[in-house]
DNA sequence: CTGTTAGCGCATTCAC
DNA sequence: GTGAATGCGCTAACAG
């Protein structure tokens, strides 16, 4: 572990200054003649030189890395939306530094500033506390955000948005035109625009069949851990079943997202309750695991991964000095119509 | 987007030098006047300033980042391990340069040179291809490696490990136990450490109770998708059923981690045959998702979030100084009953 | 084409 | 206690 090699060494080296060295080590479209380049080219290589981005990154004030925000990696909802930033950055020779929030403000808040610090100019977020008075001041500085998922308000922000509404209705009226008229709908707390806006798309569906809606809500405040969803899916079905008269019971439960559907499914099948025969569900989501299990989840689809890659790509759009910082971009929801509803009996 | 403020602009704020300055801001217990250090304070808050950590990176040398390289975050099982030491590393002030791999050698080298570039000198990484070789020339220039999940021989290096091949006994024998004969082994390819082991584990533990064993392989050289291990559980199991007469049709299918078993279960429940009742399932891996089928998967259980903690304690323990660079950190496994085995029906 | 010089922002000798 | 000077490794004027 001796002392690492610079571009000083090899200069003394080739008998050249280090300069030279820089110009033909960093590509440079700097002339510099082919022998010499050759030569500084193979004794770099003899010497098994490897560069310090450090320094490199200090003088050009660029950083070929961009930050990434989000609730928890755990969720494949989040991880998938990941994966695609990550393939769009390789393809860009960016790396990515990933920081978990749990949702948690003061810990979003200290993820920023260290990222910051570390001169990552690019950060792609899917922020809860939703305060874009947190990023302002980054943003006055010149760090370029990208909010994925949860709209963040701000003028100088990308954003990849989903029109979460339009897919809330878009279930609601799935299951109404398969004959569904007593349909609830099961949600985690409605603390996050998202939510809301599903919500808010489930009324107005529900409103335009002059059906009347049934909604389970979570009550806020309870921590976030990573099997939440799964464990409110199941709570909320509990409360569901058990709250209604047997006649008012529905015949189908929408979701808010797809893991909650799974503890709907779970508490369903452990009550005997046969779906989609007896109970139709939806989900919202589209993750993969929807597949896996039986029978597999009927759900509003979210690109997920495609919203990773449209939002690292924006951003580097941003970084490089191509496109304009506020650019949003609304992505429509598709069902994907798998197992788990069924026509209504009647 | 000013020019960002430094030391030396609060230096000339205060009318002291930034030597002073840097005292007072980098927390060194260096004496400085408390009236100055007051002033310091207060000027350095007043001016927002932000320390460019670049700089102080270049000076010491020391750079509070770690490197983590995994197959792909999209499997549970890795952003398992990932938010493990995300959450060690958090605790310590760290943060973490997330690169997907994809088993993917070419690319796993091209992230540790980046990594190695960007004076990153702790890494955590479930390699494939299993080369030490790889990993060598940056251990000794000073990189410390924790390989967590497959093991790598080689002696500079941490490892968090696990007992597969007692896993593999472990599953194999909890289904003898419960009067299964006729256990299938299916798997994906047997080209690294952790899935030859669990192999092993199979095939003593068949042969100690004199049953011969029925293994189902995926054929090498498949390209990794997100979707792999579910889809290749599909196919392993389809083959399964139809290679054999009906008469020699296994009583209990044992997979090689969770993802492959989810898609022996789809297969299965496709078919009309039934999980537990017609046919028994295990799994390995444990990840959550096993929880939230139906019916929840028995599986042997890995306690990937605490590995993740394990090897990202370790390596900060490196960094720091502390710990040997060659400690080796054995994971037993346990059985995670739940409800996909029955016993079987004479 | 090549070399000299001067920082990027910070921490750290070494004088005082 | 405080400041002046130096350099981490690199690139980018500016000369030649």
């Amino acid at each position: 572990m001796d002392k690492p090699i610079t571009i000083h060494d090899i200069a003394r080296l080739a008998n050249v200054s280090s300069a030279t060295v820089s110009r033909v080590l960093s590509n440079s479209s700097y002339p510099v003649s082919a022998a010499l380049r050759d030569k500084i080219l193979r004794i770099a290589k003899e010497a098994n030189y490897i560069p310090n981005q450090l320094g490199k990154q200090l003088k050009t004030r660029t950083n070929r890395t961009i930050g990434i925000i989000v609730p928890t990696i755990t969720n494949q909802f989040y991880s998938s939306i990941i994966l695609g930033v990550e393939e769009l950055a390789r393809k860009h020779e960016y790396q990515v530094l990933l920081c978990n929030s749990f949702q948690d403000p003061a810990l979003e808040r200290k993820y920023i500033q260290a990222i910051f610090e570390k001169q990552v100019r690019g950060l792609v977020i899917s922020s809860i506390s939703g305060e874009k008075e947190l990023l302002r001041p980054y943003i006055e500085r010149g760090l370029h955000v990208v909010a994925v998922d949860q709209r963040l308000e701000g003028e100088r922000l990308g954003q990849v948005d989903f029109e979460y509404r339009q897919g809330g209705r878009l279930a609601t009226r799935y299951l109404i035109g398969r004959g569904h008229r007593r349909i609830a709908y099961v949600t985690a707390p409605l603390d996050r625009p998202s939510r809301r806006s599903i919500h808010a798309g489930y009324m107005e569906a529900m409103g335009e069949a002059g059906l009347s809606p049934q909604v389970v809500e979570d009550g806020p405040g309870t921590s976030y851990s990573g099997s939440y969803e799964f464990e409110n899916g199941k709570a909320l079905t509990a409360r569901l079943l058990e709250s209604e008269p047997s006649g008012e019971t529905p015949t189908a439960i929408f979701a808010c997202n797809d893991m909650t559907a799974f503890g709907v499914i779970h508490a369903l099948t452990e009550r005997g309750i046969r779906v989609p025969d007896e109970m139709s569900v939806v989900g919202f989501d589209g993750i993969d695991f929807g597949q896996m299990i039986t029978p597999p989840l009927t759900t509003v689809y979210q690109p997920t991964h495609e919203m990773g890659r449209l939002a690292c790509s924006m951003l580097i759009e941003q970084l490089e000095g191509r496109g304009r910082p506020d650019q949003l971009l609304v992505l429509q929801p598709e069902l994907l119509e798998r197992s788990s509803v069924a026509d209504v009996r009647e």
